[in-house]
DNA sequence: TAAATTTATCGAAGCGCTTCGATAAAACAA
DNA sequence: TTGTTTTATCGAAGCGCTTCGATAAATTTA
């Protein structure tokens, strides 16, 4: 690409006269429709290259009634979580944007989220083409959302049918079950928290499933939940205390999170139980904790760009119509899974 | 606002027969300039509140060859570091410019950037009226963005003499020593690491600055610095081994970063010294681990959404050309400082 | 009181694209 | 051969705004 000599901004209509076509040949040229010759379109593409063209998104954008932008919501408590969970499948979002020649628009909302007053801008100036909500967020902003008829995916969340990316947690807990059962544990431990959280309890769902198969029929003394609180590493601790005080007798806990996995073997390993020797351990996420932490967590990994890329790559679909073949979507039409590792270290 | 019987957007000239006025009298209400009498003002904006109107972002950006947009770059590594101290700085920025009415638009570099081949998109298109670089990067990137003409600033990095918002180093070095020296300890050290980052080389002037002050004139055996390590865990809990087996004797450690004073603590704590008792260590930025570590950690908070906002305030006060009022600038002319806070905890 | 300036309003050009016919040549069918 | 359909190209309208005069009334200045 050469510069051209005056630092002007290059129009299509330069590129036009410099490749003796007309400014609506050039336009099928770079959106790539319609029909044009192939010699037309190579004197084309190289008078592109020589002038340094690069069309004016603003235009582009006014005359086609697009904005080539896609909003991702995120609660902002989310965003700044120093776990980067959210932070990786936005910058997911952000790469594969590229591809499509997108521009992500972040757009934080508050976690005490009222309709009508906090509506994100995107949303009320309709500056996006499509929308990513990542993560729970209010059920008002949802509705929000629809009724603007923007179309929208979700991710890491489900919320009545609407179309979302979400992790494989029932396969997801069905391999950990059954690792943990190959490696000759008989009885193994569930630990959860928030009973409302889907990821939760479809995970608690595959080790019921799971557990089940293997002929364990009833796993209710089994399982340890603290239904309101949140899967933290507070939580996971305070439920270590129970579960050695219970009689479970398990020589082998998977727990719904890292940080609960984290927690339960801070408390095992304070209360002289060894890791894994008299306790196995097995986590959720892979966060960057869990390579670090000691003995280092087996865990199922998630794999938190892909999870972004697969969003906007999911919306792009519906924005380009391209969405007929729902086949490869794998749990009924509206949700798209994205696969698990089981990533074995040493605490297990 | 009513919403419109019809979902049909609508547009300025509706509203300006609406309002029985010209769409230019419109449009100067919205951008408030220009002669409108107060009647004919509140007519309109009435108007503009009964019809819901929004402008349409591509229509104004496209007459006024502007984009509304800022960019905000920064190392892809530095975003999903697990500290999110960038990500922070962002999220002040997204807020910062909601006010002043522009989208942020995100690009992430790689480390290994290069020249013409990693160019960001939003550069390559000018899709952005200004620019935000945060944290430390390639100066090919930073002489790319200056040659294109795009005003920027750099946050949280110092290069040139590029306009720049950075902590307030020197001042809070002055101030920890003071505070050190005021709880009565008599040798205090520095632990350093990188001298080549800007941040790092100032805050050791500061310690000496202090030092001197307080007449001590050689602080030489008191400083610590692997001065081609970067400032981690690991590199603190490294010097912490110096540290103890040299004679400096020292009381209490200064460290430039909380990293590197958790590790040196660490170091601290397995070889049987108590902390503060023993020795007493301050950090620097108040992440989240510090409040969280045992001891708690004494450390110079540093505002990081406050960071974000100021390099958007000072971004469109250069766009704007409001920028004449160079006199609350505090060190020369084109670096602005963000102030501090020492956070006193248990460690100290 | 006349001239100059400020205030108020409007029409129209134009920002740089996309897209909708119109037109015609080339390819295919009947 | 004649009619259809496909391929190729172009001109022009128009997307929704901003902004530049033009015009004129109101206000200030000389």
């Amino acid at each position: 690409m050469e510069t051209s000599k005056t630092s002007k901004k290059v129009t299509i209509k330069e590129v036009a006269k410099h490749a003796k076509a007309s400014m609506s040949t050039v336009s099928m040229v770079i959106n790539n429709k319609g029909y044009v010759s192939e010699e037309k379109k190579k004197d084309i593409l190289h008078s592109i290259e020589e002038l340094g063209y690069v069309p004016s998104a603003s235009a582009r954008n006014l005359a086609s009634n697009r904005t080539n932008n896609i909003g991702f919501i995120l609660r902002e408590s989310h965003f700044t979580l120093s776990e980067p969970f959210y932070t990786r499948i936005f910058l997911g979002t952000e790469f594969e944007s590229k591809k499509h020649n997108y521009y992500v628009l972040l757009a934080t909302v508050s976690d005490t989220y009222k309709k009508k007053i906090d509506t994100p801008r995107l949303l009320k100036e309709r500056n996006v083409d499509g929308i990513i909500i990542a993560g729970k967020v209010s059920g008002e902003l949802l509705e929000e959302v629809e009724e603007s008829g923007i179309p929208f995916v979700l991710v890491d969340y489900q919320y009545k049918s609407y179309p979302n990316i979400s992790v494989d947690n029932r396969n997801a807990s069905i391999e950990v079950v059954q690792y943990l059962l190959e490696k000759g544990h008989k009885r193994i431990s569930f630990l959860g928290a928030d009973r409302n959280h889907p990821s939760i309890s479809e995970r608690l769902e595959g080790y019921q499933l799971a557990m089940m198969k293997a002929g364990y029929n009833d796993v209710s003394e089994l399982v340890f939940m603290d239904e309101y609180e949140s899967p933290t590493l507070q939580t996971g601790y305070k439920l270590g205390a129970e579960f050695f005080k219970s009689d479970a007798k398990a020589t082998a806990v998977y727990c719904v999170n890292d940080a609960m996995a984290l927690g339960f073997s801070k408390y095992a390993q304070q209360h002289g139980y060894r890791v894994p020797e008299d306790i196995a351990i097995v986590g959720f996420d892979d966060v960057d904790g869990a390579k670090f932490s000691s003995p280092q967590l087996t865990t199922v990994r998630v794999y938190k760009e892909q999870f972004g890329e697969l969003a906007l790559r999911y919306l792009t679909e519906i924005l380009d119509g391209t969405d007929k073949d729902n086949s490869k979507y794998e749990r009924g039409n509206h949700t798209v899974t994205v696969p698990t590792e089981l990533v074995i270290r040493q605490s297990s």
